[in-house]
DNA sequence: AATTGATGCAACCGCCGCAGA
DNA sequence: GTCTGCGGCGGTTGCATCAAT
């Protein structure tokens, strides 16, 4: 028995102003979340320790009026311990810029490789501060991009002095020549990300590991035995410590995992022989390529110890 | 002090893809 | 094969706050 999608568009209830009937008849609350609220899903994702179940029992177990989806935005965009806060630095906004000009407005693949800022906070970021200040600057450029989905901004434009016009164009016709489930999509989840010290490192939790025969991890990156870079799991690397973090969550027994964003450290055990596998891969397409545009920032030491 | 417009951010909406019944 | 629940995503909206007048 199916239980009734609450929150979507089967939700007969769900457009009349503030509140939306659940499977019981009570009405669920929307709109700002209350102290109250924050605390109650705080505390339920403490104790379930990562065993959750769907966003709609967690609604419900954690005695909360809302639906699912709500509850997972608000954890994912507020409660979630590994979330930075403040304004973004200007390594972070670079780093947006030169996404946006890859990826257009994926803002969660964009924000992948930001941890601790969510797609919404990037979003944000993008349509207010970003926008604007391309619009002040870019009233000379008319050339578009071929991938930002705004036609209005021009953040080839923008990236000037960030990245050499022609390698950006080359990789451009890679990826144009390539479906967006192919190698190529795949190679971008491969872009290393900025640390919260706004340069790609290690995550402080990762364990050293030796080079075993099969690779290693360095202190700038990961490479298998014959040269290839791997990069953890997305979901991995956002755990990443920051250190103006005060987690209410004590990262060491708490779970980072699909469904919650959390798994447990210990599941980073044999890191370094599980990043061997075929789909981190790469190989087939020219990373090198992508790799020499990305290493251009000067705030991302990717090179290694190669 | 009151009003108005701009801005930033949190949350919602609608759609899509996936998986299970 | 179809239906449905669910998670995920990007776009959009609504509201609180702030600055300018």
């Amino acid at each position: 028995m199916r239980k009734p999608d609450l929150c979507g568009k089967n939700n007969i209830n769900n457009n009349n102003g503030s509140n939306s009937n659940n499977s019981n008849g009570t009405k669920l609350r929307k709109g700002l979340w209350s102290p109250e609220e924050d605390e109650k899903l705080m505390n339920y994702m403490v104790r379930s320790n990562g065993q959750l179940g769907c966003w709609s029992d967690v609604a419900r177990n954690a005695g909360l009026l809302r639906c699912g989806k709500s509850c997972r935005l608000r954890w994912i965009n507020y409660l979630r311990p590994d979330l930075k806060r403040g304004a973004f630095s200007p390594q972070e906004e670079d780093l947006i810029l030169h996404l946006h000009s890859l990826l257009g407005n994926r803002w969660s693949q964009i924000a992948a490789r930001l941890p601790g800022r969510t797609d919404n906070e990037i979003k944000n970021f993008w349509n207010s501060t970003i926008k604007k200040r391309l619009k002040n600057t870019s009233s000379s450029s008319p050339t578009p991009s071929p991938n930002a989905s705004d036609s209005s901004l021009e953040p080839l434009d923008v990236m000037q002095g960030i990245m050499a016009m022609q390698d950006h164009n080359n990789m451009m016709a890679m990826f144009m020549n390539t479906s967006s489930s192919s190698s190529a999509a795949r190679a971008i989840d491969q872009i290393p990300m900025i640390g919260g010290n706004g340069y790609f490192n290690v995550p402080t939790f990762m364990p050293q590991v030796e080079m075993d025969g099969d690779g290693c991890f360095g202190s700038n990156g990961m490479f298998g035995q014959n040269g290839e870079m791997f990069f953890p799991p997305l979901e991995s690397m956002a755990l990443e410590a920051n250190g103006e973090n005060k987690n209410i969550i004590d990262r060491n027994n708490y779970n980072y995992n699909p469904l919650n964003n959390i798994s447990k450290v210990e599941t980073m055990e044999g890191f370094g022989t599980c990043f061997q596998g075929e789909d981190l891969k790469v190989g087939e397409w020219d990373l090198e390529e992508l790799m020499r545009d990305v290493s251009s920032f000067p705030f991302l030491d990717i090179q290694g110890d190669q």
